[in-house]
DNA sequence: CATGATACTAACCTTTAGGTGCGTACTTAC
DNA sequence: GTAAGTACGCACCTAAAGGTTAGTATCATG
């Protein structure tokens, strides 16, 4: 492990190739959007295609109005979510996913895919966790 | 979409199959584990190798000690990560990745990796959102 | 003989994610 | 005529994530 960076491994070079173990890097704040409790929800919803704001509220069951509306604005920040906004007396709204957004919702709905079909192993492996808890 | 479910698919059913879509499923809470802002480091870090605590705090720069307690603990208790101790004067523990847990890990880290690879065009999306800012 | 390393825990404090209304401007349905 | 739906913004509040500091027992190093 040296201490001084050969070949003036600048920085902020560093950080456009974004290295999530190195702290200020901005690819965190992205992963935190992404992985926050309403992100993955609205990503994975989204891959089955465009969807009204009360749509999304419906289907991510638990989701506040602000939450949902925050969540969507991370998103669209990050280029993952397209807002296209009809200007009519109700208003009506329609989210989609640009194809950045939709490369990642694979990525993600991968992830919570497995969690799914997995829940038995790990639900399991917890409560033998418990019984094997001599701790000492 | 119908609002019978057919064939009685019980809440415990539905639940024990996993659906993020549903409020108080489990796995909602696996999925706050390891999507977790120092969860997905950890499990990316163990994925090259078994490391000891001071080991993996000095990799995942930014980490507090009480964090990292946290959510080694979180992770073991999800069945992801193996820890063991070694009753010595100087305490040595040893954290690895269980089998479920390489598993998951692997998962995390395409997400990850995905992100540190397109950072560039993320953040390039965030300006030009500044940019066309016409918001009207 | 005073540090420092090790792997934490307990206590305390700050920050932020997230929740709960309330309001809106207009329409459709009851 | 009143209630509900639409897509939020605003203000206020709680809970949980996260940080900071101190302490522990023992050994190796300076």
């Amino acid at each position: 492990m040296s201490v001084q960076q050969p070949q003036t491994q600048s920085l902020s070079a560093q950080l456009l190739r974004g290295n999530l173990f190195a702290e200020q890097c901005p690819s965190r704040e992205v992963l935190k959007h992404v992985t926050s409790r309403w992100g993955v929800l609205v990503l994975v919803a989204l891959l089955g295609g465009t969807l009204r704001f009360s749509d999304l509220r419906r289907k991510v069951s638990g989701v506040s109005e602000k939450m949902l509306a925050q969540t969507l604005q991370w998103l669209e920040g990050d280029g993952f979510v397209l807002r296209k906004s009809y200007p009519v007396v109700p208003p009506h709204v329609e989210y989609s996913l640009t194809p950045l957004g939709q490369d990642v919702g694979v990525r993600v709905q991968e992830l919570a895919d497995w969690i799914e079909h997995h829940l038995p192993s790990i639900l399991q492996a917890r409560e033998e966790m418990n019984r094997t808890d001599i701790t000492k």
